[in-house]
DNA sequence: CCAAAAACGGTAGTGTCATCACCGTTTTGA
DNA sequence: TCAAAACGGTGATGACACTACCGTTTTTGG
């Protein structure tokens, strides 16, 4: 019989994220503990407690950034066409906010570990969406939901805005195929 | 008038090159400077002398691993159509050996200057057989050469290999537009 | 309300790494 | 040959991730 969580425990877990989330929006991921720990007001012990590893902070803070895109591709999914769905997602999963973005990219770079997390969260994001344009036979023949996470990733790689919107038309265009095409 | 550099500083900084390519092939960008100069069997104080920051030391490695690719791709620029020569550079640019490419992407990603400087090298690679393609009006409508030197470096980010393969293949076909298409 | 458990936070320390500062020795071009 | 230019070893500095203690505070279950 485990005793519930500590009310500050999750609350100072949930005020590192948040500190950490906006520390390295402003820095990048170079910036050092101490000073999300400050941020965040609580002692550098706590974060490696919470912590122990800066990668498990950064997989974390990555989580968090998932999380707002996550729910409105849910929110996507329904009520529409598996091609508008999947247009949607596909676009909203790339067109997180412009720093998120950045951020997002950022962190996704920081790492083996935190590299692959990135890959798992997206592909949870892209999945649903990916498989209804298949079964509507309308996916490109051979393409995967990791494929789909894996172009999305890269899109939040392109070095200016403009650049992943391109990227974003060029790849949908490539992915979704017309209506009534051969499907192997 | 200045002396025409010295023979022994041209070796070692060939060597220095030499030896930091391979050690990040192995080991990443993380590793010591210490170790490279060791590797190079000179000094850490020449190390320093030829790359005041690590980063000078990453952009001269980058633009080693860019000279191959620079010379097929001019290579292949001679004697074939627009559309082939694209796709051929495109490709090749994105398809650098598979260490390479690996070795590549991680050192892009090692900070702002490195950034900049791959975006640099790889449009130098891109240009020209983006221009005459457009030339031949058969690039998409409002694709610039530094759009599709940010679209292989988001290739070279893929996860592995059968993905950046795909990659390619969808950004090849939305960017050369069918014969006879309107050009704006 | 009241302990015991669980968290906290400050301080000091370790190991690694980039980068600098000297400085005597070797190499090289003119 | 000889001075200029490079070299290379050594020690120092400052960041930073991560660890080890340990006394203090917060929280929870009874």
């Amino acid at each position: 019989m485990t005793r519930a969580p500590r009310r500050d425990q999750l609350r100072n877990r949930q005020r590192l994220i948040t500190a950490a989330r906006e520390a390295f929006t402003e820095q990048g991921p170079d910036i050092a503990l101490e000073e999300i720990a400050r941020r965040a007001g609580v002692g550098t012990t706590t974060l490696y407690r919470h912590f122990p590893e800066k990668e498990g902070l950064i997989e974390a803070v990555l989580d968090d950034l998932t999380a707002a895109v996550k729910d409105s591709a849910a929110r996507a999914m329904e009520g529409t066409d598996p091609v508008s769905a999947f247009r949607a997602v596909f676009t909203q999963s790339c067109d997180m906010s412009e720093q998120e973005t950045a951020t997002f990219a950022q962190l996704a770079g920081a790492g083996h570990r935190a590299d692959q997390h990135a890959q798992r969260l997206i592909t949870s994001v892209v999945g649903p969406a990916t498989d209804r344009l298949r079964t509507a036979g309308r996916l490109r023949a051979g393409i995967t939901a990791e494929d789909i996470a894996s172009f999305v990733r890269m899109t939040l790689t392109a070095d200016s805005d403009d650049a992943r919107e391109k990227a974003i038309h060029v790849m949908l265009d490539g992915l979704v195929t017309p209506e009534g095409a051969a499907v192997p």
